[in-house]
DNA sequence: ATAGGTCTAGTGGTCAGACCACAAAAGGAC
DNA sequence: GTCCTTTTGTGGTCTGACCACTAGACCTAT
């Protein structure tokens, strides 16, 4: 016999959910302001403290921008930090330094072959100015700065990619990577 | 003049960020049970609501489980949804299809990529069981279920490459790709 | 007229204390 | 021992309150 397992759902998720789909019904655009914490729980019929949990939900997913003393907007794609729950998560589990060394390959791999295809000639002329300057600053010694550079030039390229999404990705992976690499070359000296 | 922002931290961030760091470090182990939450409100010495708001983040994020009744756990990185956050990012950001559509190609060459280096014998003959399974019902004529065998073969091939963080990433695309992909379709119908 | 101050309403951030439903452990009856 | 009841601990939710901050209206002295 087959049972699924019953899980009550929570208030605030019925919450997010609601409110998720108002925006992707476009009934809630970029730049909107949310109804005040106040009037939702109102509307919602719940306490406040539940409205308030969904829209630390929200916070995290990156679709809500939280001022306070002014209320809470929604927010649109542009955010570069937008896909910071995947940021955090590889922050948390970084057990597996060689497959995000493997993801990060992966990926510049990709952007670089998109970017092949689709970047303009003002990028074309910006990466390369920026591998002149790598090349130069080669001969001086210090990996600090020299990765720094590199990033910057990758970062170059996967913007050259015109897929946002796929650059964000990339971006996140790459930061993520970078500190846990740090983390993990600096505990190899003691 | 160079000025920046200032942007007060909130308790609930502060928390998350100190709970975070106790599982970096190693002293909060998958498993684990975290101190009940009337527990931590008085070690923080901050209300039980923003111990709350903090739970509710470190939920999202997937680095824990809670178990009304129970207790609030460590979560390993075992479970399969633990990129939830991205998956509603992608849910909610459903924009560009486009874009969605190529990261899928690029992690389906990817795995299929590293797949073929690592898979072990038996996995290779799995896969081979699936691709004839598809051949067969490929004369069938059920496009429903077309879409489910071949997603469930490429997920194999995914599993085969070794490497569960791109594994997870691969999944979480698809899977948000084939709604948003469902949902246009159905919208191009009226 | 205008720059600067003051006041007021609205909003998110936080708090304290309470009740409920559920799960696990402890205790008791047989 | 086994089974049932009770107790205890936990997350889920509610209420109502206060604070800090923002924006805008209003006011005032130059």
């Amino acid at each position: 016999m087959e049972f699924t397992p019953i899980r009550t759902k929570r208030l605030y998720e019925e919450i997010v959910e609601q409110i998720k789909q108002l925006i992707t019904d476009g009934k809630l655009k970029p730049g909107d302001k949310l109804l005040a914490e106040r009037e939702l729980a109102e509307r919602f019929q719940v306490s406040r403290a539940s409205v308030r949990e969904a829209i630390r939900t929200l916070e995290m997913l990156g679709v809500i921008d939280i001022r306070p003393g002014e209320g809470t907007f929604i927010r649109g794609t542009e955010a570069d930090d937008i896909i910071r729950p995947l940021a955090m998560f590889l922050a948390v589990e970084r057990n597996s330094l060689l497959d995000m060394f493997e993801m990060r390959r992966i990926f510049e791999t990709a952007t670089a072959s998109l970017a092949a295809e689709r970047a303009t000639l003002e990028e074309l002329d910006q990466i390369e100015a920026m591998l002149e300057n790598m090349k130069e600053r080669l001969n001086v010694q210090d990996p600090e700065k020299g990765e720094e550079y590199d990033a910057a030039f990758h970062y170059a390229v996967a913007e050259s990619s015109h897929n946002s999404l796929l650059t964000k990705l990339f971006k996140t992976v790459s930061e993520e990577f970078a500190k846990a690499n740090s983390v993990a070359r600096r505990q190899l000296y003691h």
